[in-house]
RNA sequence: GCCGCUAUCGUCUAGUGGUUAGGACGACAGGUUUUCAUCCUGUAAACCAGGGUUCGAUUCCCUGUAGCGGCACCA
């Protein structure tokens, strides 16, 4: 039999990580097995629109690598695939609930449940409905219906006994029937709540593992209850585990790496890197398939999957670690890809909107990227492997892709800057360091003026001035690089020269005199 | 408060009725290096507590504790 998953997702517009790593699954098990990944809205609470919220998430799935294979973006067999499309689905099998008596009319008023759950909670009980409509006749209340009073139709939970359900992570998962309240499954606007809605439609659509977060576990034995009533065959489920705030307490949020999957592709995470991470949250491979260095790539992922390693506990987020993926990742590209993925980072990302940006609050430093972006993309590609050669200085020493365009700004810049911290005077003053520059520079040029760099000759030349002046040597390579890089940290700096070519190199030194006799 | 779930280094985790409890990130210390990074080597670092069961429990059971989740006409 076909497998089939779904994502369901009520259309806040909001992806994260947490959220990725909940749909993830889906998606590797629908590639694993051949099956079908669907994503359903599950936009049944009508308070909580967001414009263009649908569009938004699917762009951040699509982004990061997760596809769909049935949607409101991609009609299948089993559509439509946005609840608030489907209420006669709805209201017919409530309207079979009831028939059945599994479920009845109540016409609570929200405050009489507000001053229930008050002196519930005083009393120190679990707050829950007390069943007050639950035995209405029926004819009375069908009449009290077609008078048009409010009313829900509530779930008619038995009392007695208990319920056993399996969940594929947790195993048995069992409660006192008495334990559960009669939930409601229709509200008074007419609309399922997510309880029918995700019953119904999870059969309808003939899923077959319904994977979802350990936040649905407490409401688990109410869904097994009403496929029972429905005479339903049972999906599998699974529960998975959340990801935790770095500092262990509560679910992920905003100020602490739960930024939105724009933001984290924006930044110059890859999406490999992303389900990488994602997924080791709270999952393993089997030793013997493992990876010593936790490095995975999709296709990997997609084989080494299984959901009967998933673990039991959340795991909390990691930023240190996903940075640690992700330059794996990036040292894994080749410099052709690598120069690929930038620029289509830049253009992707960094240039053009994400549909969610239209209501997400925009990072200080998403500004200033795009500034540098601007900037020096149209250089970068006007020569291609100039960018190249470049880049590949940088390889070794990027983290995330927004790195790149400042740590490349001296092969593109006709004049540099500095500032006071921009040089070590440790040892030396700055006018010091400008004699010194001065008196290298005639030396450098004998040696680079056919921009042939022999890196001997160079050597020689940079320790021979200092052992001339009596510096240490490292202190002459660090006027240098400050000079031809305005920085304290760059990449070599023969190789660097040897890109830039001996006239920059030059220009820049020059500069750098003026400045530090400035 | 009530109900449910869970519990291995700081973090992510592997693993077992008898192991020197393994790896990764991070930290620290060395090495490589003109800086930074990379790379290499090494060090510190854990079985929540108490009872059982057992020849033997980190592992199985119970209790406690702690954490998380849930307790809506939200999903």
């Amino acid at each position: 039999m076909q497998q089939r998953f779904r994502a369901a997702p009520s259309p806040t517009g909001k992806v994260h990580i947490g959220t990725i790593r909940a749909y993830l699954p889906n998606f590797l098990l629908a590639k694993k097995y051949g099956g079908k990944n669907i994503l359903r809205i599950e936009d049944t609470d009508q308070t909580r629109l967001v414009p263009n919220g649908v569009e938004a998430m699917i762009e951040a799935y699509e982004e990061v690598g997760i596809s769909f294979d049935e949607g409101p973006h991609k009609e299948g067999d089993f559509g439509p695939y946005i609840q608030s499309q489907r209420l006669d689905i709805y209201k017919k099998y409530a309207q079979e609930l009831l028939d059945n008596d599994y479920a009845y009319y109540c016409f609570c008023t929200k405050e009489r449940l507000e001053e229930l759950r008050e002196t519930q909670k005083a009393n120190k009980q679990k707050p829950r409905y007390d069943g007050f409509c639950r035995n209405i006749d029926k004819s009375e209340a069908l009449k009290r219906v077609n008078d048009g009073e409010a009313h829900v139709i509530r779930m008619k939970f038995p009392q007695e006994g208990g319920t056993v359900c399996h969940d594929l992570i947790f195993g048995k998962v069992s409660v006192k029937n008495s334990d559960v309240e009669d939930q409601v499954l229709m509200k008074a606007d007419g609309f399922p709540t997510y309880h029918l809605a995700v019953v119904v439609d999870d059969h309808l659509m003939g899923i077959t593992t319904a994977i979802r977060g350990v936040d649905w576990l407490p409401s688990f034995p109410k869904h097994v209850k009403l496929y029972e009533f429905f005479g339903w065959e049972l999906p599998k489920f699974a529960h998975l585990p959340l990801i935790l705030n770095p500092d262990g307490r509560k679910k992920l949020s905003k100020r602490h790496g739960a930024f939105p999957v724009s933001q984290i592709l924006r930044k110059g995470y890859l999406k490999e890197a992303v389900m990488n991470y994602a997924m080791l949250c709270g999952w393993s491979p089997k030793p013997e398939l493992a990876h010593q260095d936790e490095i995975y790539t999709v296709e990997e992922l997609i084989k080494l999957f299984d959901l009967d390693r998933v673990h039991k506990t959340a795991a909390r987020y990691d930023q240190a670690k996903f940075d640690y993926i992700n330059s794996k990742h990036i040292r894994r590209l080749t410099i052709d890809q690598f120069s690929e993925r930038i620029i289509d980072w830049a253009k992707r990302y960094v240039m053009r909107r994400f549909i969610s940006d239209e209501y997400t609050e925009a990072a200080e430093w998403e500004a200033e990227v795009k500034s540098f972006v601007e900037k020096y993309l149209p250089l970068w590609e006007k020569d291609l492997e100039y960018f190249k050669r470049a880049l590949a200085l940088e390889h070794e020493r990027i983290t995330v892709l927004s790195e790149v365009p400042s740590a490349l700004d001296f092969f593109y810049e006709k004049e540099l800057s500095w500032e006071d911290s921009d040089w070590n005077t440790k040892n030396h003053t700055k006018s010091e360091l400008a004699d010194a520059l001065e008196k290298l520079l005639p030396r450098l040029e004998e040696i680079f003026k056919g921009n042939q760099f022999d890196h001997e000759a160079w050597e020689k030349v940079v320790r021979g001035l200092a052992d001339e002046l009596n510096w240490k040597h490292g202190d002459m390579f660090m006027a240098v690089r400050s000079a031809t890089t305005g920085r304290l940290q760059s990449p070599p700096l023969l190789e660097s020269f040897e890109i830039m070519g001996w006239e920059k190199v030059k220009a820049f030194v020059e500069q750098a005199i003026v400045w530090l006799r400035k």
